[in-house]
RNA sequence: AGGGAGUUAGCUCAGUUGGUAGAGCGCCACCCUUACAAGGUGGAUGUCGCAGGUUCGAAUCCUGUACUCCCUACCA
């Protein structure tokens, strides 16, 4: 047996674990198994993304619930992939080539999407190599990419079925637009940021009078735009101007005054300006009055031959041309300080301008309705669950879908327009001809889908939808639905619905199961992650430094779900210091199995009964306990309840008592003794390491491999649960619980006086138990050794109180044992500090009997409450009594 | 503005049918006791945001209120 290093080093254990487990293929799935599927889809991350912290947490829980399902006799099956993000890695390559001074216009759409496919092949698999790191399983095989062949062909078969459907139009509508991108691009994209900006208040003469009609605007240049403005249709001040026009200054154009109780009357002037070209609301309300919509700008975000004079300005020129222009025309009346909520564009940072323009769209409406019904229903879960109300809401106000993107890197439309009769013939393979006039001048659609196109059909096209080839269709026989979906809040919306509706529509079900929401990961002061911050932790570096299993350990134990997690390095360390604290308790171990006989049964081995002793008892019921807590927790998915039970469980009982308790067995016993010892702590220990695993699977991966007991690999071995372990969990005892809670107890005890009265660990002290019960004093001569090693005792009587004069008392009680720790003091200390210790004891027990007191003499209470209440609350006064009598007696002995 | 979540120890957070407040980290004291100083033992620390109500009894249920955070939509 090989001995192992005294700390516990990951780097070099992690790397070698990682590998060994994908070369023996334990990650991998089988399209067809006689065991119960289980599948997770990995939300795909940027194709041009580095790990983050965000995905190392999302990560992390995936892994849990796969290799949790794997040892429990599932077929697991995680499919990895990653996203072409279109926008995100367009950019990307970009920024790349503007180093070179070369843009994306000079090479030509073909050239340039080579550019992105070499950055891709080169840099792609990054993210897949950090994710190994973490260390997760995931059936490598299965890996796909957005813009592989198979999705590919779902992407245009799902467009192509929804638009013969008439779900999937092309309209002239208001989008959010980036300049820089030249592009629509979605919601998701666009970041509201608070600016301090001014709001400008500009007359606008009305025709036929010399008065003016004030409105108020945070844009000054889209008044270029205007095409009415509006008043509410009771605001007596301007009622009888309702029909009358105006004129917009600097272009001299006449435009109506109409009415909406889409205006309040109580802000600014009561007047606002209507551009319906350039504002979302405006648009409303120019589709509600049939306005003019006048596009101001270009795609670059310049003003257009509509400004007229401003023709070929930036936004912001434009904007300061327009306001010095009125300002020399006297029209400007006012500017004052204004907060407002500018929309950024997430890639480019520009400000995010409404624009008008022909782009595809998906009708929601229909598609809706089963993705709300499955929610209401149940067969579709959120946890937590109050994430269902905000699905519902959304789907509730959903609107249409802007698929159309002007980008060149993603998956093209496959519509082709026909120069001669301009109808677009629309189909999953390429035309020859325009199908309704059979014209050959056919072009196809420049556009690209918007990323979430692909992604909304992933957890089919994935599993080989809609190849209709026997693998196929087996892999999604038994793989789809899914069984969680795990991802954060942020894009429930622009995914998770997508997902449920595509899912729906074209494989008649839901993607999956469950959704759990996990919160943002947060720096340890709850603020977003972020470069500009400086505040953004790399995963990687944390593995690096701490380990990987120090980090998923430091997730899963303070995942509380649904709540943002707030990350904090601090833990990660005190996380390490648990996987170091196992790794030490297993070198222990491991040291005193040298001369264990391995018996041929392996884990089936049970316990000699003649031997066994009260302290194996004792943990195998505390096994018993944690193996039942972590089952109940992992199938309610309360992670860190089982994580916290397993890290008590190992520290507080096994380490801090099971493996102090059995050390003089290890030295000194009888050969049986022995043997029945090192294979219940061989056994305990082999399924500790199987319980930690999904939580710590490099770790418990290495010890493993050095457990005298053991099969082929950790992480395909069973996962104990109190139904697997039954013989062996058989062994346990109540009594034996009973008899070492006693012993600990009077342990702590000592410990106790000694702590308090500062009396050093190297005095053996000499005591006195002072017990009358026959059983109990039984139980504490059958346990004599262990109390005088632990308590560190040079002599130890046991009976009757005797003399207490000048001693240390602490009496110990559980259920009906009544035991009096007695230690002389007399010439160890002065005993100031052992009467404070006892006043401070005694001032708490009487502060007990008077809040017992009063409730029990309470007759109300004695009424209603709970009879066990009353019963317990009895003993406890009773209890509480004895002993403030006991510890005053002892305090009489100082005088 | 609408919707959601939260407020418990110095920090991060548990607290599942109402029954004398818990954990980890941090802190203090003493210890290199032969697995582990990334360790051991002991200790201190809370008007459970505030105010009412229901109840014999409230961190827990109800009402109101203050503050914080998130999401969605933003007033021109």
């Amino acid at each position: 047996m090989k001995t192992l290093a005294d700390r516990y080093s990951p780097q070099e254990v992690e790397i070698k674990v990682y590998k060994a487990w994908e070369e023996a293929g334990y990650f991998k799935a089988e399209d067809q198994s006689k065991k119960p599927p289980f599948s997770i889809i990995l939300p795909p991350p940027n194709v041009t993304g580095f790990l983050h912290l965000g995905h190392a947490l999302d990560h992390t829980i995936q892994d849990l619930l796969i290799r949790w399902k794997r040892m429990s006799g599932f077929n697991a099956m995680w499919l990895p992939g990653t996203d072409h993000a279109g926008i995100a890695t367009q950019s990307v390559v970009e920024k790349e080539l503007k180093k070179k001074t070369i843009t994306r216009h000079q090479l030509g759409r073909e050239k340039f999407v080579n550019e992105i496919w070499k950055w891709k092949n080169e840099y792609g698999d990054r993210i897949y190599n950090q994710m190994r790191r973490l260390g997760d399983s995931c059936d490598w095989d299965r890996a796909t990419f957005t813009l592989d062949e198979g999705v590919s062909a779902a992407v245009r078969k799902v467009f192509v079925t929804l638009y013969k459907k008439n779900a999937i139009y092309k309209g002239l509508r208001l989008v959010n637009w980036s300049g820089p991108l030249e592009t629509a691009i979605s919601d998701l994209e666009v970041e509201h940021q608070q600016v301090k900006g001014l709001m400008y208040h500009i007359n606008y003469p009305i025709d036929g009078t010399s008065d003016f009609l004030t409105i108020a605007t945070t844009r000054p240049e889209t008044m270029l735009g205007d095409t009415a403005l509006c008043v509410h249709p009771d605001d007596d001040r301007y009622k009888k101007l309702i029909g009358k026009t105006v004129t917009v200054p600097l272009i001299n154009r006449k435009i109506k005054i109409i009415a909406d109780t889409y205006v309040d009357k109580d802000f600014g002037s009561g007047v606002v300006k209507i551009t319906p070209a350039h504002d979302f609301n405006d648009y409303k309300i120019g589709k509600t009055h049939k306005l003019e919509f006048i596009n101001l700008l270009t795609k670059k975000c310049e003003m257009n031959e509509n400004a007229g004079p401003y023709e070929g300005l930036k936004v912001a020129d434009a904007r300061k041309k327009v306001l010095e222009d009125l300002k020399a025309l006297g029209l400007l009346v006012k500017e004052e300080p204004h907060m407002n909520s500018i929309g950024h564009c997430s890639r480019s940072g520009a400000v995010v301008e409404p624009f008008l323009s022909e782009q595809w769209f998906m009708k929601m409406d229909d598609l809706a309705v089963p993705a709300k019904r499955v929610v209401e229903s149940g067969s579709l879960r959120f946890e937590p669950e109050s994430w269902t109300k905000v699905y519902l809401h959304w789907m509730n106000n959903i609107e249409d879908w802007c698929i159309s993107r002007q980008l060149w890197w993603g998956h093209r439309i496959p519509a082709w327009h026909c120069a001669e009769c301009e109808k677009y013939t629309v189909s999953e393979t390429t035309p020859t001809q325009c199908e309704n006039c059979k014209s050959s001048k056919i072009t196809q659609d420049e556009d690209v889908l918007d990323t979430w196109f692909s992604s909304g059909l992933w957890p089919f096209s994935t599993m080989g939808w809609p190849n209709e080839e026997a693998h196929s269709v087996e892999t999604q026989k038994t793989f789809y639905p899914t069984n969680y979906l795990v991802t954060g809040h942020d894009i429930i919306f622009f995914w998770v619905a997508r997902m449920i509706m595509m899912g729906l529509e074209f494989k008649k079900d839901v993607p999956f199961r469950t959704v759990y929401v996990h919160g943002l990961v947060r720096d340890s002061q709850g603020r977003k992650m972020s470069k500009s911050l400086g505040n953004s932790i790399d995963p990687i570096e944390m593995i690096d430094k701490h380990g990987a299993d120090a980090l998923r350990f430091s997730f899963l134990a303070h995942l509380f779900s649904g709540k943002d997690f707030k990350f904090s390095e601090q833990r990660v360390e005190s996380y390490r210091n648990f996987m170091n604290k196992v790794w030490n308790a297993s070198r222990f171990v491991l040291s005193n199995l040298q001369d264990f006989k391995v018996p041929v049964e392996g884990m089936k081995a049970l316990p000699a009964r003649a031997h066994i002793s009260v302290f194996d008892q004792w943990i195998i019921a505390k096994l018993a306990e944690v193996e039942k807590q972590v089952e109940v927790a992992l199938e309610a998915e309360r992670f860190s309840d089982a994580a916290t039970a397993l890290y008590q469980f190992i520290w507080n009982q096994f380490c801090d008592w099971y493996i102090e308790f059995t050390k003089p067995i290890m030295h000194s016993s009888s050969p049986d003794d022995k043997q029945t010892t090192q294979l219940v702590m061989a056994q305990v220990l082999n399924r500790i390491v199987r319980l930690l695993h999904p939580f710590c699977p490099f770790l418990t991966e290495e010890i493993y491999s050095n457990l005298p007991i053991k099969n082929q690999a950790c992480i395909i071995d069973q996962y104990p649960t109190v139904k697997n372990d039954k013989d062996f969990l058989a062994f346990a005892s109540k009594e034996a619980e009973f008899e070492i809670d006693i012993v600990k107890e009077v342990i702590t005890a000592i410990r106790n006086i000694r702590g308090e009265n500062r009396i050093s660990p190297a005095v053996k002290l000499n005591i006195r138990l002072g017990v009358t019960q026959d059983d109990v004093q039984k139980i504490l001569s059958h346990n004599r050794s262990a109390i005088m090693n632990l308590g560190r005792i040079a002599t130890m009587d046991i009976g009757e109180d005797g003399d207490m004069m000048k001693c240390a008392v602490a009496p110990v009680v559980l259920g009906d044992a009544r035991v009096k720790v007695i230690i002389p003091l007399e010439g160890l200390v002065d005993f100031n500090e052992e009467i404070k210790r006892i006043h401070k004891t005694i001032e708490k027990l009487e502060k007990d009997v008077s809040l017992l007191n009063g409730k029990l003499s309470n007759e109300k209470f004695v009424q209603n409450a709970d009879p066990e209440v009353i019963a317990t609350d009895r003993v406890l006064l009773q209890q509480s009594k004895e002993q403030v009598v006991s510890l005053k007696e002892a305090l009489t002995r100082f005088q």
